[in-house]
DNA sequence: GCGGTCCGAATTGTATACCAAATTGCGTGC
DNA sequence: GCACGCAATTTGGTATACAATTCGGACCGC
């Protein structure tokens, strides 16, 4: 059945200069230009990736996505094997993609990720901390107000967890975006998504755990209104580490995702 | 000139089986086990940015790079969009690689990498601190041992920088290697040979600096031997902000690299 | 002589076709 | 029922073609 999909993979799409000598007269336009489909593979596999669409350890064939997004195999690499590179994808066999597969969510995964996350983003919010007065506060303002209103989303009831989950992105990038250099931010913005996998998947079941988190986001604020560079450090740590906490008792409870 | 090269790039490299059709009798057995070509152009790039046999700045050219490494352009393709990814190799216009080029080496950049590298090795080294006693007094004995070695090769006169700068790099994978997971080291084996080469140029110029950094390798040390997480973790974040200072003296006096 | 403009060459991004190695799964023989 | 082997699938790599850009330089008008 799979037979059938293969020939024609991406054969009703843009470009249109198939047939190899003649016949360049076909024009065709392109419906994405040109340097954009790779990237908007690689955006549209992540999102799917992400948002928990493409199911942990479900296996990614490179015909089969280049079918499905209409393009050819050539961008549809480049893509996997950058989602491979950052931790998206996982390969079976290291070092070569041989049966790529999206990447399993495991405790032990997870303990890493946040682990790395909460070092390098404690380490951007020493830097804003560094900030001019002004802006420092203007900073610390935003992020207060982010975190009430992620504590109102998540003291409701029911607590809207979808609204909770953003606003929780939100603040977090927001410290990041002001300290680090244009490397720490890129790697976070990779870095980040791995860690909303989890989030998403076990947020409902830690509920009980956000007055908590609110009480750390609130320490972060705090310390960093006071410019005090080694405090906001420590409690972005310390946030991060009790996010691994929580999170990681409800993995092992409710069990791991696409680790068979 | 260049344009001789362009059409039989890499014309006269291994399979042979050029002729679209018919002629797959010609078997010429591959020189490179297929799946390590990719990764093997990969390496020898980053071997030599990090050698800084490819001057920092210089452009690279998928035809030029496919010709000079015998391979085709896929695999020289993939290569240099991970060495990019990485930060070893920087795109001129965001986004798209359009044009690339060997990452310049500036003061900025510098501080980031190292700030990095901070934030994640003092990470590992925290957990290393919490390896059961046995295994972390055997590893603190080796740091130690690595610590007097280089101590000893930069103190020499004149100093064995080479012996000292490799020295350095083992001792720092020790304890990185010990404590981190998978993703972790794998981060780190990507950003400590970006520290190494702004090491390996400025390293002759801060040679008096070495009795301050041999200092900060006792302490670490120390902590280490004493199981005081926390205290491992200060002490390696001092060690690579110190560095970060020391270089980011000389570079500004020095001048940047590829940078113009 | 100088600035602007246009052309062509070089380079990259994508599509295709094809092949070989590796893996997997299935069927067959014992 | 088990092992073995063969065939189909899938991937990594080569080669080729071509469109879109970009860049440098030649050419032109002033």
């Amino acid at each position: 059945m799979t037979r059938s999909t293969t020939k024609n993979a991406a054969g009703e799409h843009g470009t249109a200069g198939a047939h190899p000598r003649h016949a360049t007269s076909r024009r065709a336009i392109r419906l994405v230009p040109r340097r954009e489909v790779t990237s908007s593979a690689y955006q549209r596999l992540r999102d799917l990736i992400v948002a928990g669409r493409l199911a942990p350890g479900a296996p990614l064939v490179e015909t089969e996505l280049s079918a499905r997004l209409s393009v050819s195999r050539t961008p549809v690499r480049a893509a996997l094997q950058r989602l491979q590179q950052e931790g998206f994808v996982s390969a079976s066999r290291a070092g070569t993609m041989l049966r790529a597969a999206v990447a399993p969510l495991t405790a032990e995964d997870m303990r890493e990720v946040f682990l790395m996350v909460g070092a390098l983003e404690s380490a951007a919010a020493r830097m804003a901390a560094e900030l001019e007065p002004a802006s420092r506060q203007a900073l610390a303002d935003e992020m207060a107000r982010l975190a009430d209103e992620l504590h109102a989303a998540s003291s409701s009831r029911p607590p809207d967890i979808v609204r909770a989950h953003e606003l929780h992105v939100r603040f977090h990038r927001l410290c990041t975006a002001a300290g680090a250099g244009p490397r720490l931010l890129a790697e976070l913005d990779v870095l980040q998504p791995q860690a909303e996998r989890y989030e998403r998947i076990y947020a409902s079941a830690i509920v009980h755990a956000f007055d908590e988190a609110s009480r750390e986001h609130a320490a972060i604020v705090e310390a960093l209104r006071d410019g005090d560079g080694v405090g906001v450090e420590r409690a972005v740590q310390r946030n991060w580490r009790g996010s691994a906490e929580r999170y990681g008792q409800v993995v092992t409870i409710l069990g791991e995702r696409g680790n068979w």
